[in-house]
DNA sequence: CACAACTATATTGCGCACAACTTAATAGCG
DNA sequence: CGCTATTAAGTTGTGCGCAATATAGTTGTG
């Protein structure tokens, strides 16, 4: 501890686990949460992508939304539309694209996970604005990496 | 979207989507970073902690100080061992636990990694100190998420 | 029109995470 | 001592994430 050779290895001293410890504390906090409706954290994801949009998605927009690519997306809609959630059509204007939209039942779960956002807010103890604040840091943090990713 | 029923299930009001996406970027730019010594950045944390040891440690403490389980950290073990970066072996005192220490190569392999942080430092386009700081709030983040797991 | 380049999705393979369960060893108690 | 409870690690099954690749459809060019 006293002598380490190369101090900035030092787990408490790095960002990197903090971030990777609280992601999967909230994963598993929304685990609970989402328990009743069926959903894993990935898959709510989806559904507040589509309960967001007017139209159906293609797996490429979701994806772009998400950062999620198709070997992800593809296997995860079709538990959603086994589900029941979601339906998965081929573009009729172009067959290369699937064309993912919300059923009946899709649309009606959104009423049901509608405080979830709320109670995982009150388990973080931290305020809204910390939580803004928060935010706002880790999405410039994804957007450096993002064009840092050329070295 | 100016009509939405529920607008605290937006992606982008939320922290938890930003927090998901930065741990993916962030591992992303490990995977990189990594590439050479063959360790994923899951394997790299454990290594951390077994640098900073003294002693062995059992898969449980391991587990304590990563939030693992013997489920996620048992297949990495072996796969460490196999590596030729740690050994497994019973403890004699008490033949329940297994201690993992490292071996030579795995001694070696800090030195290789010694500018890592400061790499990925470097891509987050961020000071020292709001890395700090950001690691400060996201610890107490998760401290208040384990109390809160009991509802 | 033929054909090469490109695009969208799907598939494969690997390595986490984690819940639930199993197995083996130890501790504690009457 | 014998028996139950507890603890440590391993196993099983499911669902991501993602790199690499495959397949099918579309676009652009001569």
């Amino acid at each position: 501890m006293s002598g380490r050779t190369y101090p900035q290895l030092s787990l408490d001293l790095q960002l990197c686990f903090p971030l990777y410890a609280a992601t999967r504390a909230v994963t598993k906090r929304y685990a609970t949460l989402l328990k009743d409706t069926g959903l894993t954290y990935p898959q709510y994801l989806v559904m507040l992508v589509l309960w967001e949009s007017e139209e159906p998605l293609s797996v490429t927009s979701l994806g772009q939304r998400l950062r999620l690519d198709s070997g992800t997306l593809t296997p995860l809609l079709k538990r959603l539309e086994a589900a029941g959630l979601v339906r998965r059509d081929r573009d009729p204007g172009d067959e290369r694209r699937v064309l993912v939209s919300l059923t009946e039942d899709g649309r009606n779960l959104e009423e049901q996970v509608a405080s979830v956002p709320q109670e995982l807010g009150a388990s973080m103890g931290i305020t809204r604005d910390e939580a803004l604040a928060l935010r706002d840091q880790l999405t410039e943090l994804v957007d450096h990496l993002d064009t840092a990713e050329s070295s």
